[in-house]
DNA sequence: CATAGTACTTGACATTTCGAAGCGATTCAA
DNA sequence: TTGAATCGCTTCGAAATGTCAAGTACTATG
């Protein structure tokens, strides 16, 4: 069944995984320490946070950069591949500006609206 | 915080939701019953898949046929909402073919390349 | 010297997902 | 006619995953 590599299904995999897209989505705004992404992604622990970052730095979207280990002082930022997911980014916050704006709570739900807002 | 509303926040949330990805993309290629999209999308097991479907359903992004309760036959097709994520899809298939590859027969694009080996 | 900040780790607990089995019913092959 | 397969799910206990609170070793600030 899967004896092919498909890119697009372990991009997916890896994306989905609880956090990532958010820690992406601030660490596209800048490098950031540890303490400092975690209050800019928000509600992450700690434990999933380094666990998570581990994974980002192993597949190669982010880069770690310890300053020094004592005191500690590290860096956290994007490297290529992962400024690249901005378009990703960017065609989610264009999906979700459209299609996303009334509704998010459970129930209401905005049906179809033929909206012609082109933000971004 | 979390005072304002924010689409792309929400986006995410529910993207990063497992197996949500892999059933739009499944269904971008056209409606299927339950246990067709259950194998089409290979590995989700159908208590979750169960759940995911009603909440993109919830959401707006999945619309359910019932077509017949018994014998049962439902079809889940995508809505106007669930459609216009194909551009997320293919965004994130530009960025897995450009940077999720073992650089065979792409090259060029990959200036520095980090390892692939595990199974992401 | 006490407080706050750095980057995490640990261990106990909670939530999410999984795997297998099953249900009522129909359809098809033997 | 019997049995197997298919359909769309649901249920259950178990396994995987995520969360919370606290703690570590140390410095800089007040």
């Amino acid at each position: 069944m899967d004896n092919e590599f498909c890119p697009v299904h372990e991009a997916i995999q890896f994306l989905q995984e609880k956090w990532v897209l958010h820690i992406v989505r601030s660490l596209l705004e800048g490098p950031r320490g540890f303490n400092e992404l975690s209050r800019s992604v928000g509600g992450c622990n700690p434990a999933t946070l380094a666990q998570r970052l581990d994974r980002l730095v192993e597949i190669g979207v982010v880069d770690k950069e310890v300053q020094s280990v004592m005191p500690p002082r590290t860096l956290y930022r994007l490297t290529a591949a992962g400024q690249s997911l901005q378009q990703v980014l960017n065609a989610i916050d264009s999906w979700a500006t459209q299609y996303l704006r009334p509704a998010a709570d459970r129930g209401a739900v905005c049906d179809q609206q033929h909206a012609t807002s082109d933000s971004l």
